[in-house]
DNA sequence: GCTTCGATGTCCGAAAACGGCGAGATTTAA
DNA sequence: TTAAATCTCGCCGTTTTCGGACATCGAAGC
């Protein structure tokens, strides 16, 4: 089964994604952490995956605020786990990291939680910029703080002024 | 593409074929080292690559030297390059560890390949059992050394009577 | 003769390091 | 005196690293 791959132009900046056609493998933007390098086999189509495509766009235009798409993350059971319960936090809340280790049964594995999250193949579709620190903060993301900044404000939520510290 | 196993008798006891329906990818014998293990997913179809299991009877019967058969052995590339070189040995010749590293442009491997040997994934067709020791000792066999003398005087070969040294 | 040693490619297990953390103690700033 | 910053330490899954073990052979030392 080939695989494709269809670029589109999103606020922020061009998304990557990749699948079989119909399902969904991964979503990516521009120097993201973690992310999977292109592979000369897949197959360039930015017509494919029309209604992922249509979804992102009606939710960064202030439309959409659910994804109902087939989605095909690739990782281990326990990632598999965090990223499951990822879509259990609604549009515009928040939930710490701690939280969401509890919350799938292994109460001490905050950390291990944020690096999971970090391996998130599918951003903003799957919300992982959702999870903060427990104090407020955002701590960090794949994809660079001011793009996890910039998906918070678009979801109506009050964010720290200015992460980065002068000295 | 699916894939399709088949059993066949033969002197060494019970052979498994496995491959894609013609092009065969490997070939194991009962309590093998490093032979993959099964798969639920494989279809058993034990009148499957016929041409193989023809050429295997004439083999065993004595009426055949040579094989002529499409063959898919998974493996790195120095594996690639050492199963490669085995298919130059004529039947009924032998050929040392150090000898075969040397021909292969990589004279100080002698002892890779003797691990490359032992992961050859398609035995007697892929002639690993013509592979000894500089001394003339069989050394090592993955279907196990007794395998190894048989095939050898099947072949016509002196053996060594009795590897097994007591105390 | 016999033993020791180094080179070689691959796999496997163990151990260590590495993070998108958090709670509690300690120190700082009003 | 209080609350907010900072430090320290334990936690946990994953990745990376490292050390052996092997289907060997030749050279060097004794």
């Amino acid at each position: 089964m080939p695989t494709y791959v269809a670029y589109m132009p999103s606020p922020l900046g061009p998304l990557r994604l990749v699948g079989d056609g119909t399902v969904l493998f991964s979503v990516t933007m521009t120097e993201q952490r973690h992310a999977a390098t292109g592979n000369a086999g897949w197959h360039r189509d930015d017509s494919a995956f029309e209604a992922a495509r249509q979804q992102l766009d009606e939710y960064f235009a202030g439309q959409r605020q659910t994804f109902d798409l087939a989605l095909a993350p690739n990782g281990t059971a326990f990632q598999q786990r965090v990223w499951a319960a990822l879509a259990d936090i609604p549009f515009g809340h928040t939930e710490n990291y701690g939280e969401l280790a509890r919350r799938i049964g292994s109460p001490r594995a905050a950390r291990a939680v944020g690096l999971a999250n970090g391996r998130n193949p599918i951003p903003i579709i799957v919300p992982c910029h959702r999870v903060i620190g427990a104090d407020g903060s955002l701590t960090g993301y794949g994809g660079g703080i001011e793009r996890k900044r910039w998906l918070l404000q678009h979801e109506g939520l009050p964010v720290p002024a200015s992460q980065t510290r002068l000295i």
